[in-house]
Order: structure tokens, then C-alpha cells, then sequence
DNA sequence: GTCTATATTCTGATAGAC
DNA sequence: GTCTATCAGAATATAGAC
């Protein structure tokens, strides 16, 4: 299978060079793993969103791209990171609260990110989302390692900034 | 777990009031069984298209709106559905040449679709295709049953006919 | 700290009674 | 045509040797 939900922890205990059974002197249960895997995966998020150019508000088309480019390359660069983090592949997995506070967190400080360039109230954000997310699942799904919807991105950007430009005039 | 990659024939048969083994006198495996799956999906997807008004040309707009809306809808029907046709997270599922060839008519007649009102080039059909499913997937992943991303749709399409309007000038 | 051995449960699939 | 009985393998997980 391709994709998060499949690996075994056979699988998962060759990739790192243990049996499955050694895994549990680390963790308690297999959905502890994807829990440490999920709050793991939104540190690396926000780690990599604390190193972006500062906003100075100077080209907000600029800052948005940069900062949609971004993020799809955080989503295109790791399969089952992008499923466990955004999508909901995984059997039966609910992340911990604390886990869950790091994911609310990143995604409050990415909010707050894109309401300076762009998205206004909730239905702007959410516009934003599907269309950002749209093109990566397409990337994943039609072209995996290629950049046939990632080259769309620009043109995306744009389209997003002027129907929101349009529709506050 | 949520979603089709996980269900197993007993529960399939639990579904249809069989067991689990009377499931082999219609299908030799279960890779067979999600095959007919596969073609019977695209065969209600033609079919359900070719119900829709056809293109008269007098309105691109309302055109083009109503078909995104039969497709969103057709894919928030039924998830397993969905997740079948239009995503990649069946196992080791690979359809056969007979049902590829119904997938395959059913791509090029929406393609057929989207050019007389939109889309004129690839890039152009993938932008398309980015968006609309990037709303049905936020639709399913993050507000199931409900119509927060649906409710985007006709700005959805406005955004994507003005940015493409503006492009051929 | 990692291993072997094992328990338990579930999976897809087959054989054969009726 | 659907059932019961059963198989072989893989899954998560535990116990205990070293």
C-alpha cells in the first residue's frame, strides 16, 4: 500500500532497524506512535514557518506566495507526514491533547499569517485552504515528485488575491 | 476506521446480509470486488451527467456552476465512493482495462464539459480540478455532512471563469 | 535495550455439507 | 446459493531470556 495507513509496525520497526516487538520499549502502543509522529510533524510546520521572511508587508503578493510555496513543499515533501497532519488516512488515530495543542497552535500562527496578506473572515480562510490543499492533493495523487500542479501555484495566488481584492471594492 | 481501505469482506457481506464467504460466489476476491465497485462508480457518474441540462451556451457562468455543484455533490454522497473513484487509498487496488476504460470515457467527458465553458488548456483543467476537489476534500475532512465548503462553490467558479476571462485579454 | 517466543485477534480465502 | 468449519498469514501486543 502506499501510503500511512498500512505500514505495520513490522514495517515501521525495519525502517529504523528493530523488530516490532523492540518498539515498545519506546512507546506504549502503536497509536502512541502516530501520536509522537502527528505533534513531531506540526513542530517541524512550525519550525520551518519561524524561518520565512519577516513581514514587512512591502509585496503582499510576494509574502503570499512565498509563503503558499511553502507550505507545499512542508506537504509534498513527506507522503505520510501529509496524511497523518492533514488528512484523515489513518485508522482510528485521535491525536492526544497535547498533540492537539501543538497542531490548534500551528495552525492559529498560520491563520494569523495569512489574514495579513490576504484572508479577511472564515470563508476567505477556508476558500484559501481548499484551493492550497486542492493542489497538493493533485500533486500527490497525479504527478507524486513531478511539479505539474506546484508550477500552478503562482497563477493561484494571484487568482485568490484578486477575487478577494474584487470583492472588498 | 473511517473510509473504504479499511473495511473487510465481513463486514462488506454484514452490509449486503451475507457472510463474509458467500461473497465468493459473485466475486473470485476481493481486489474483484473493488473493481466492480470502481466501473459501477463511473457508470453512475456518466450516467448521473447525462442528466443534467444541456449546453446552450447562453450562460457560461450558471452553466458552469451547476455542473461543479453535480460533481460536488456526487462526490459528497458517499464516501467510500469518493475515496475510490477520485482518490488513492484502496490497497494494492489496481482497476482492471475494462473498468480503466469506463474511468477513462467518464475523465474525457467532463473534460469535454469544462472546455465548451472554461478550461481551454491543461493547466488550465488542472487549475480546475485543484479547486473543485479541494472543496469537496475540506467538505469530508473537516465539516462531513454539512455544507461549509459547498457554500464556497459559486465563488469557487467566479474566481476561477474572471481569472481566466482576464487571462485571454 | 533488544531479542525470541508466544498470545490473541483479525484478515482474505478454500472445502464441503445442505 | 448460502451456510459452517477451517486454513494460513499478518496484525498488535505481552512475557521473559540475555
Amino acid at each position: 500500500m502506499h501510503g500511512l495507513a498500512g505500514i505495520s509496525l513490522r514495517d515501521l520497526g525495519q525502517q529504523v532497524g528493530l523488530r516490532a516487538q523492540s518498539l515498545y520499549s519506546y512507546f506504549p502502543s502503536k497509536q502512541a506512535i502516530y501520536d509522537a509522529m502527528f505533534r513531531q510533524g506540526y513542530e517541524q510546520f512550525i519550525a520551518e514557518a519561524a524561518t520565512d521572511t519577516p513581514s514587512d508587508n512591502s509585496d503582499v503578493r510576494a509574502e503570499a506566495l512565498a509563503g503558499v510555496l511553502a507550505f507545499f513543499d512542508f506537504c509534498t515533501a513527506d507522503q505520510a507526514r501529509y496524511q497523518l497532519l492533514f488528512q484523515r488516512v489513518v485508522p482510528d488515530f485521535e491525536p492526544s491533547p497535547t498533540s492537539m495543542a501543538v497542531a490548534v497552535d500551528a495552525y492559529a500562527r498560520t491563520v494569523g499569517r495569512l489574514a495579513v496578506v490576504a484572508a479577511a473572515d472564515q470563508a476567505d480562510l477556508d476558500l484559501w485552504t481548499a484551493v492550497v490543499t486542492g493542489l497538493v492533493d493533485q500533486q500527490w495523487s497525479n504527478d507524486p515528485g513531478g511539479t505539474r500542479w506546484r508550477d500552478l501555484v503562482p497563477r493561484a495566488v494571484d487568482m485568490l488575491l484578486d477575487e478577494q481584492r474584487r470583492r472588498r471594492s
